[in-house]
DNA sequence: GAAATAGTGTCTGTAAGACACTATCGG
DNA sequence: CCGATAGTGTCTTACAGACACTATTTC
């Protein structure tokens, strides 16, 4: 922002409401794992599916807009959205001009089983063949390449494993993510400092019980 | 963006302008090294110093908003401005509703002397002391990290050295915007694979002639 | 006991930092 | 020759991947 616009320096007078204006919209790529498969939650909008979104309202913020939306449209509560990327095509959407503000949020499985008509948890390589809407597939690659640079060094950041949890699970999910195997002991040198042991063991597993961990309180930058 | 919009869920007939939209503005850090020291371009903007900026135009995209305000405001062309954030905070700007996408974009000190009245290079460390507006400390602190991260593992990739440049050019370069000491020889051995040795040394310096290198058009993961 | 999984130890290759040494210019 | 800078070689340390071995459970 800045005082040269259009009310300084062409008409003082005028209002900023003066000058056009674009809509500016919100939307989400949430993503989950749900059975071992990276998954992304889509809505039907008319003919086709597309993420959760909506126009951003009068005095609301955007995280404001996108936890509304994904309330109203998946019933979810309580999440982190970030910001991706501004997509601002004029004629990206027929109906006007309209910037989307495209956000990645990460919820955990169990969270968002209520309402299956609304919310849609799909496969991110099965969601890459539908007819999509508008950017929504460029959404849906910008927000797992975040997941997994979120998820590269840290052990489940976003909190999608219930705790305690065993290393073997943990890297499942990090195996999920990254769809591709990681290395077990390299992955247990890195991960195990990070972690918190409990103590207990799982039990009634098949094989010799597990330690089991819980998520540390984060550290920068892996303190020592 | 999605059809679930105000016209569909509420009142089908009335057009998307029938709803408050905001205003959305674009403020750009402007990147460059003078002398050794990174430095933002600041601008007047009524009794402060600010980010070189503007709102956005009818059928314009985010990045012609950019050029325009850099051209306008500080007589440059030809960059490749960045989205870095969006800034929401309905209360952030006194005149209204006003959203802020913030960008950085980098150029070569030698490219924005021409009207010292408009583009004011300022080290940001002075910038960080000013009393700046709205987001924008906030805004170079975010422009920093990304020139930072771009300058990490690549030699100049915003090509700010005329070519054909020194190596200790370069690692002078990069010590100034990573603000700290690199070892020279693990320097070399990463940047000097991805440069192409145009054959020529340099001539009427002190000491050893260096071999002059050229930037390599960008490989696609450091190929080997 | 067999199968399965957890946990640990060791070797090797790679890369970075530290350091030293040689090479070649201007003065 | 001297100072300064360029370029190279080597040693050490850290860490990841590969692999193997031991430990402890269920069936």
């Amino acid at each position: 922002m800045n005082p040269e616009h259009p009310a300084n320096s062409e008409a003082p007078s005028r209002a900023l409401t003066d000058y056009p204006r674009p809509s500016v919209a919100v939307d989400t790529a949430l993503l989950t794992v749900v059975d071992r498969a990276l998954s992304v939650v889509l809505v039907q909008s008319g003919d086709r599916p597309a993420l959760p979104g909506t126009f951003l309202h009068e005095g609301e913020t955007l995280r404001d807009a996108v936890l509304r939306s994904l309330r109203v449209k998946c019933g979810i509560l309580g999440l982190e959205p970030r910001q991706l990327h501004v997509f601002d095509t004029p004629t990206r959407d027929t109906r006007g001009w309209v910037l989307s503000v495209a956000h990645v949020d990460v919820v955990p499985a169990a969270s968002l089983s209520q309402d299956a008509r609304l919310a849609h948890p799909t496969p991110v390589a099965s969601a890459r063949t539908l007819p999509l809407m508008y950017d929504h597939a460029e959404i849906i690659d910008l927000a797992v390449d975040a997941l997994r640079a979120e998820y590269a060094d840290r052990p489940d950041p976003r909190a999608l494993l219930p705790e305690p949890f065993t290393l073997r699970e943990l890297q499942t999910l990090h195996e999920t993510i990254a769809e591709e195997r990681l290395p077990r002991d390299a992955f247990r040198r890195r991960m195990e400092p990070q972690l918190t042991d409990t103590g207990e063991l799982s039990r009634g597993t098949r094989g010799k019980p597990a330690r089991l961990f819980c998520r540390t309180p984060w550290q920068w930058p892996l303190a020592r």
